[in-house]
Order: C-alpha cells, then structure tokens, then sequence
DNA sequence: CGGCAAACCTGCGAGC
DNA sequence: TGCTCGCAGGTTTGCC
C-alpha cells in the first residue's frame, strides 16, 4: 500500500495512538526485516515517550523525549493495524510491536520484508542516507515546474522512471507515477531531459493534484480501515489509467475507447500504464 | 557518473 | 484440486 499519500495516512492515523502515550515495550519478533532490526532501540525507548511524528518522502519518523527514535518504511507488503485491546490478535508476519500498559497497540506486519525500521537521532537524522539526497516534498513549496525542469535536464532515463527517483522527488511511486504522466498529457517514453519548461510546469502541478486526491481519498476510508482490519484499497477505484490495461481511458470521446485501451508496458522492470491518446 | 538488471521475500490469481 | 508461472505499491547493489 506504500507510496507518500499511504504513509501520510498512515503517519495521521498514528499521531492519536503514539504520541503523548509513555511505550511500555518496543518489540521485535525477529532479528531482521530488510535490514538487521536495531537491537538496541527496545532499551532506548523502552518507558519513554514520543513527541513527535513526522514522514519524508514515503518513510515515518518518530521520535521520543530523549531525542532517540525510529525511522520506518513499509516497503511493498508493509501494514500497520491499530488494535485495542479487545480485538487484539497475533497474525502472520507481525515483526514489530509497540505495547503500552493500556489502550491501543501498534503492530507492523509486512509479508515480504521489503519494509524495514531503524533507529534514528533527532540531531542527525538528515545527514544520513536516504535523507542527505532525497528530493523535496512534492506538495511543498519548493516543488515546482521551475525545480522539476532542472532536476530532469540532460537526463536521459525515461520521465517515467526519472519520477520513480527518490532524489528527484520524494515519494511518488509507481502507481501515482502513471497518473500524474496521464494527467499531464506526456507519454511514458519520452527522455526526462525532453520535457519542456511548460510539461514541466504541467508535471509539477499533476504531481501535487494527484497526491492530494489520494491522501483526500484515503483518509476518509481510514475508518472502514480501522474497523475491517486489514483491508485496504481506498483510492484504486479512481486509478484512470494504474492498473487499468484495455479499459478505455477516462477523457471523454477519447478514441483509446474504440481502439486498444489503456495500454500497458514493461520500463526498466516496472509496469507503466498509459493511454497512448491523452499522452503523446 | 548514469542507466539498468537483478536481488531481496512472500502471497495471490491466472492458466493449465 | 493442485501445480507452475507471472506479477505485485520499493530500494539497494553491482555491473557496464
């Protein structure tokens, strides 16, 4: 479920039940995720309290009153469940437990191990991979036509895969990748180098629109999130193109409708979908 | 250095 | 029913 606006979610949906409660235990179930888990941190954090949540492109960071704290990433497969106490349950892949002495536990569950937590000091957090290189917020400020055509220029890669860049810009992954390409207008292939200072500008600003649809979108499903443990899929119902292969595209009259559909294919290993009309 | 394939790991659905 | 194959929202590594 992980891109930036998932883990936005994510990130909002823990504020209530992480901060400001003193953490009884930090539990690890096994020794390593992506990465060897932190062995350490239980000890760091054990009896503290964290005051503070933040997210970076598509990881969460939290981090408690002694300054210590936690940077997390749910890679492909990784969910958090919120569970109170009476609908506590001990599930498959649950590799790490945040318990308190009462109210809601936190558990991370991540089938594939893709995901992976580790501990991180508020004075340093920034200096160190992948935060030193990563590319702005796209919902910030800082992101806009102007930075995207300087960031993109001489680049040869594809503007598909340019966009899948965490330096470039940080947390858009596949799935918002090829909707902010169709909602733009610009077709997959092209070279990010090509782009033009108006695509640009265009790309910027479908970025941002399509990330604050799905974190809109998202949130307002959080409860039936909550309440039906564990299932997912909030926005994919607004996908126009993301998994959508032989459908016609969403604009209106567009001829895809009477030709091929929404088109998909294979670039540098991941599945790009595309209406070859709207983006050309 | 840029670009790209492969690797990491498990689960699920399609097809036979 | 049961097997194999291909595919999956991400990131790192290593090779050209």
């Amino acid at each position: 479920m992980p891109e930036l606006p998932e883990v936005e979610i994510v990130k909002r949906a823990l504020e209530p039940v992480l901060l400001e409660r003193p953490l009884r235990k930090l539990q690890f179930n096994r020794a390593d995720l992506r990465f060897a888990l932190p062995g350490d941190l239980p000890d760091k954090l054990a009896g503290r309290t964290i005051t503070s949540i933040s997210r970076r492109g598509k990881y969460i960071l939290a981090f408690a009153d002694n300054d210590h704290g936690f940077v997390l990433h749910l890679g492909m497969s990784g969910v958090i469940r919120i569970e109170h106490p009476e609908e506590q349950s001990d599930q498959k892949h649950d590799h790490v437990v945040w318990a308190f002495d009462e109210g809601p536990r936190i558990v991370f569950n991540d089938a594939r191990r893709f995901g992976f937590l580790q501990a991180v000091h508020v004075e340093d957090w920034q200096d160190s991979a992948p935060f030193n290189a990563m590319g702005p917020e796209p919902l910030g400020n800082s992101f806009n036509g102007e930075y995207l055509a300087e960031a993109l220029s001489g680049k040869k890669a594809s503007i598909k895969s340019a966009l899948l860049d965490q330096r470039v810009v940080a947390g858009v992954g596949n799935i918002y990748d090829c909707e902010a390409l169709y909602m733009s207008g610009i077709d997959p292939r092209r070279s990010a180098g090509s782009l033009s200072a108006q695509e640009c500008e265009k790309l910027a600003h479908a970025i941002k629109t399509v990330l604050a649809l799905a974190i809109e979108k998202g949130g307002s499903s959080l409860k039936d999130y909550k309440h039906t443990d564990g299932n997912l899929g909030y926005f994919q119902h607004h996908f126009a193109v993301y998994d959508r292969e032989g459908d016609p595209c969403p604009k209106s009259g567009c001829p895809c409708g009477t030709d091929n559909g929404v088109q998909r294919i294979v670039q540098h290993g991941r599945s790009t979908f595309f209406c070859p009309y709207v983006q050309n």
